[in-house]
DNA sequence: CTTAGTGTCTGTAGCTGATACAGACTCAAG
DNA sequence: CTTGAGTCTGTATCAGCTACAGACACTAAG
């Protein structure tokens, strides 16, 4: 058997930085509120990340895009390791979440509503009666 | 000329609060960034509020349920207090706020176009292989 | 008058989700 | 040997609040 010596080259950093877009900090930052696990070190104290920690770490940035918060992030990932991960269970987890996503869409398009309205009334003139600085002024 | 000496009811903080529903303290975090005047002193050293403060404090509540920041909701304080308030001005800065709650209504509608569309995938079931994990698991 | 309960004052800490910086150490190239 | 880049740690910063501690002030009941 064959003991392998190639200097396995590992994934330090700012490597997983680049392979993933994912600002340096926000790694260690991750790390310390422990949705990415501590990654094994190097004699001289330097993370050593693999492959897995590439994966886990898309995960968490694609979770993040998706508007998920960092403790849903934790619940879907806790779901993940699990291996008994059941699918009814993440489906759970992102119908709330679509919930959510729904309720600000709503939000925001009444706010684009009354905004669109109001600045439509705007003559743009230098007159000092604005139709949105009313809107905003009135008792509601 | 007769001098009031009815006891002009103050304004307290407390009142403040009840009457707007802003929350007692961020009544004083307002005044600290400057976005709320400090208002009088009683002789213990209370706020004492006017009808003014009311006012004021209702214009920043609306401008923040609008989703504009407080940096924002400064700049449209600075155009309502300089007298030569210009309505062309405040639409400016309405139609930049608007543009970036369309931004953020055509983000969450691609979530929830994502979020939707694999969820429709789950079977429910108690099964290890969820498409959700899935979709957030691929590399992209 | 005393006491209890509430209100107010201040400064400061905590929250989420990052991002940035200072100062020490390590490493590779020239 | 020096220089520059990378890494390490802890800590500060941001928005936009919210909350709490500890010191005063005020009111009503007993």
């Amino acid at each position: 058997m064959k003991t392998h010596h190639k200097p396995v080259k590992v994934i330090r950093r700012s490597d997983l930085s680049r392979m993933t877009g994912c600002n340096l900090e926000t790694i260690r930052y991750y790390e310390n509120i422990g949705v990415m696990p501590e990654p094994p070190r190097t004699s001289k104290n330097y993370r050593a990340y693999d492959e897995g920690h590439v994966g886990r770490l898309r995960f968490i940035m694609r979770s993040r895009e998706l508007g998920f918060t960092l403790e849903e992030v934790r619940d879907l990932l806790a779901l993940v390791d699990g291996g008994a991960q059941t699918c009814g269970e993440v489906q759970g987890l992102a119908n709330t979440h679509l919930a959510s996503v729904r309720a600000k869409i709503a939000d925001l398009r009444r706010i684009e509503r009354v905004l669109s309205t109001t600045v439509a009334q705007c003559t743009g003139d230098d007159v000092p009666d604005c139709p949105v600085i009313d809107a905003l002024t009135e008792v509601a």
